[in-house]
DNA sequence: CATAAAATTGCAAAAATCCGCAACAAGCAA
DNA sequence: TTGCTTGTTGCGGATTTTTGCAATTTTATG
């Protein structure tokens, strides 16, 4: 294999991944320790990468993806955890856009196995650099808002597939009034998205929890799970579980 | 056997297999090392491939697992300022990806009030920070090689759309050729994207001229503007001016 | 602070490259 | 023909690049 050749598949590996672990190097190169270094070295001085003990970061990795300003990170980072679990191999997942969401995106196992179905683009290159999944991104207009396609023409493409696991997330939820939102268009998106998932999983963050607002989306009963980052015990979650559909 | 000879002999393989050993050229040339590298090196000079210690590799190889963001920057934004001429208030425009397309996305005039439909997310996002653009991102399949969208499901959309103007990047063009490609599905997906369209622009940095690649998409009499870095009267144009659609 | 993993350094062998030179053929003018 | 130029090719030797190995130092981490 060419000098060039390895450092064109390194820096696939680290457009994909966003790093690279030089042990993973050597194994998938096949060539020793020594020359993955120097191939690291080399691209680092040309300014590709980051160097760093043990592998290399992506350049832009800092830059185009340092989302350290979204609200409540760690927050959303802990309940994307808990989601991640939901899914397993084999699995078709439908998912939403927002920031939670896409904090799953990025909490994934290595070597998940699975097929997701988004609406979001960011959410899907995301999604694109894990090797195994398959991602499938629903086209329409583009909301400039919400950085999600909507509109009839998403809304006729959810009502042909079908899929085991649909992720959301929300802007509001109560004991009563199960999910509501404010935005019309949005909202019809959610309900068909519900209409064409076995289960559903709500990511939210405690914060909107009992809280109403005017557009009545889904009730309690229509959801299987709700992520949320408090203990699944604390008494705040109390009136929702009950709930819940079993 | 002839040098011409030989030359056609190694652009072959190089079409073929994206990249050749000197010690393999040796072999079945039967030459000796040294006119191997001279002619690579002379290949090289005329920009047809791409030479590195042990070999050569394929431009338009080279051109997917590109050093991304930085790789003839300045020629790329300089194309897409030309481009961007040509979208005028009103229209409808289908754009493919690339980094020369969204370079184009971050080029346009700030007011900018036209309908984009685009196969690929990031110029999606890119393009909806313009307040009187309307995106439309077409779905399917995505591609975690090219991020774009592609398959038959993209395909039957653009079945469904007419617009006034594709934008198209481009692995090679060539005066006689055309229009080539080594990627089947991204062939299948461009063909579509011109015939939904009534005029087309060709987006290609000076480099992938006069290169010929194993799959026909389209003859330059299909092509109405082929935008370079070049000056227009430079005269590696030549060959193609005359040809374009008028 | 002890341990293992990773990095650095110096070195050597193999491969590829570079450089000058000479042989040879083809084209061309005197 | 002869002599001259030009272009192509191969050869020998010097040089550079690439790669792996071993010994030593540095770094990460519990």
């Amino acid at each position: 294999m060419l000098k060039k050749e390895r450092h064109d598949f390194i820096m696939r590996q680290i457009n994909l991944h966003n790093r690279v672990l030089s042990s993973d190097l050597i194994q998938l190169l096949d060539v020793s320790e020594d020359t993955i270094r120097r191939d690291l070295q080399e691209m680092s001085d040309g300014n590709l990468l980051y160097k760093v003990h043990g592998g290399a970061l992506s350049k832009s990795y800092h830059s185009i993806f340092d989302d350290s300003d979204v609200y409540a990170k760690d927050d959303k980072i802990s309940i994307a955890k808990k989601a991640a679990k939901l899914i397993k191999d084999g699995m078709v997942v439908l998912t939403g856009g927002g920031t939670t969401i896409l904090e799953l995106a990025k909490q994934l196992p290595e070597n998940l196995n699975a097929t997701f179905f988004t609406i979001s683009p960011l959410v899907a290159l995301e999604l694109a650099k894990y090797p195994n999944v398959e991602v499938i991104l629903i086209g329409g207009l583009f909301s400039k808002n919400s950085q999600i396609t909507y509109g009839g023409h998403v809304i006729s493409q959810l009502s042909d597939i079908n899929v085991d696991l649909c992720l959301l997330g929300t802007s509001a939820i109560h004991p009563t009034d199960g999910l509501t939102d404010t935005d019309w268009e949005i909202n019809q998106l959610k309900k068909a998205m519900l209409n064409c998932s076995r289960k559903v999983a709500v990511l939210c963050i405690s914060e909107k929890l009992n809280i109403s607002l005017r557009l009545k989306l889904a009730p309690l009963e229509n959801i299987d799970f709700l992520i949320t980052e408090l203990d699944a015990k604390d008494e705040k979650l109390a009136n929702y579980q009950t709930k819940l559909r079993k």
